[in-house]
DNA sequence: TATGAGGTATTACCTAAGGTTAGAGTCAAG
DNA sequence: CTTGACTCTAACCTTAGGTAATACCTCATA
């Protein structure tokens, strides 16, 4: 059995140019190499090269594949991991279809979808509805000021809660990674965001996010809203807070 | 509101690199560009952007997507038709999810499996058999003699069933094509399937495989396997086969 | 044994959606 | 005015091959 690239391409579906490429990163080496250059395969070559489709047809990179038809035994585990990641994608497109339905609907009845709602981090509306209502009460508290929500530019103002979203988010992950609260990176964050919010119409001071922080602390509502995200964190935003006089 | 490009990246979670992309494939152009060549957006950019991330969750291309956003009123095609792509991702997977079940099965069992099943052509084990039957019984026409399975690699036999298999198919669909029975295409493939049998170890003549097409036609095992896989297929492989003689 | 048809090899450039440098210029706060 | 953070462009890199150009090889037939 002395199978050109032509014969096994045919065989196996592939095409020659893969074979060739296949050859290239030393993933299938023909069984015998004519002095003229030619390639030739036999059945070894067939086998692996339907390992080597198989692991394929699972989404699995060819150097990964590589390793794995190099060592032995994982083959189960390896399969089970990549099990997990369809169920995962499954999950995935079922939760796009969904979205689709929902946004379909929306077009139809000729409202305009809300987009806001599809930035990553919202995934829920009531999600989005929370961020913006810490919004609107962080604009109350700090202005001492009815929100006159028609006033305001809505999308404006959900630009304001992904960004204020985005840097709890941070806050969060740091804590989570124990990153200390005078850790540079923490404070560089804080900085940016209130920078951010000084450049976009909504200028607050050092010592006005201190006592931002503290009141996130006494008032139920806000404390319980950190603290669901990560527990932890509205303590931790105060001593960030804090910090930020001190230097 | 006038976002720079890590604004922008921040809210949207996207990374800056990507702005940079959007802008030079034209899909994303900043509200305005500084004398100095800074980006800076604004709110119209930001939803554009929103749209933009929308449709690319759905595995949309970006050039697709400008286009997309160029035109208007198709957006509940557009979904609707992405909405049955993820369908059929959703059945392939659960597809591959039981391919990796019965490997592991397999495995467990210690048993290895014959990966030649995975060749394409080859959807179930019948069909497998199947066509290993037919393999068996052409050599058992061709040489008269008992096959003692033993005495033949079996991994061989395999590959010649699947040839086998991928001629037929080819077969079939120039028939569904309506393609002459003397058209060169069709006489080609019929030339490259004897030579490959010539090639690997089952001499047969062009008069052997008129033969061989003739015997198909009067059996009714082998008729109804080829009428099955398409109507007419067996009548018209005597025609190809004859006219193999006449060249 | 020569010829012609069809197979094969290598080289090089291309794809999508950015990531990752490097080097140079710019912005804003102190 | 300095400094640190930010931004710019340009160039090369990634996956898994596709496509094209050009040259060479094989094998069945005359």
């Amino acid at each position: 059995m002395k199978l050109t690239v032509k014969d096994l391409s045919r065989i196996a579906g592939v095409s020659i140019k893969t074979l060739h490429h296949y050859h290239k990163i030393g993933l299938l080496i023909p069984n015998e190499i004519s002095e003229t250059g030619y390639r030739y395969y036999g059945l070894k070559e067939i086998n692996r090269l339907q390992e080597i489709l198989f692991y394929k047809e699972l989404d699995i990179p060819l150097l990964d594949i590589k390793n794995l038809l190099g060592e032995n035994s994982n083959r189960v585990i390896t399969l089970e991991k990549q099990m997990i990641l369809f169920e995962k994608k499954i999950w995935r497109y079922q939760q796009l279809i969904k979205t689709i339905t929902r946004s379909i609907e929306y077009t139809k009845k000729g409202e305009k979808m809300d987009n806001t709602l599809m930035f990553k981090g919202f995934e829920t509306e009531e999600e989005w509805k929370n961020a913006l209502e810490q919004q609107n009460n962080y604009l109350k508290e700090n202005y001492n000021t009815e929100i006159n929500t028609t006033s305001i530019n809505i999308s404006e103002m959900n630009i304001m809660a992904i960004e204020a979203k985005n840097f709890t988010d941070r806050m969060a992950e740091f804590l989570r990674n124990g990153v200390k609260y005078n850790d540079s990176s923490v404070q560089h964050a804080v900085n940016q965001h209130l920078k951010f919010l000084n450049k976009n119409g909504h200028p607050i001071s050092k010592e006005d996010y201190v006592n931002q922080t503290k009141f996130f602390l006494q008032d139920d509502f806000h404390r319980d809203m950190l603290e669901q995200q990560q527990i932890g964190l509205t303590y931790y935003l105060v001593a960030v807070a804090e910090n930020l006089l001190i230097n």
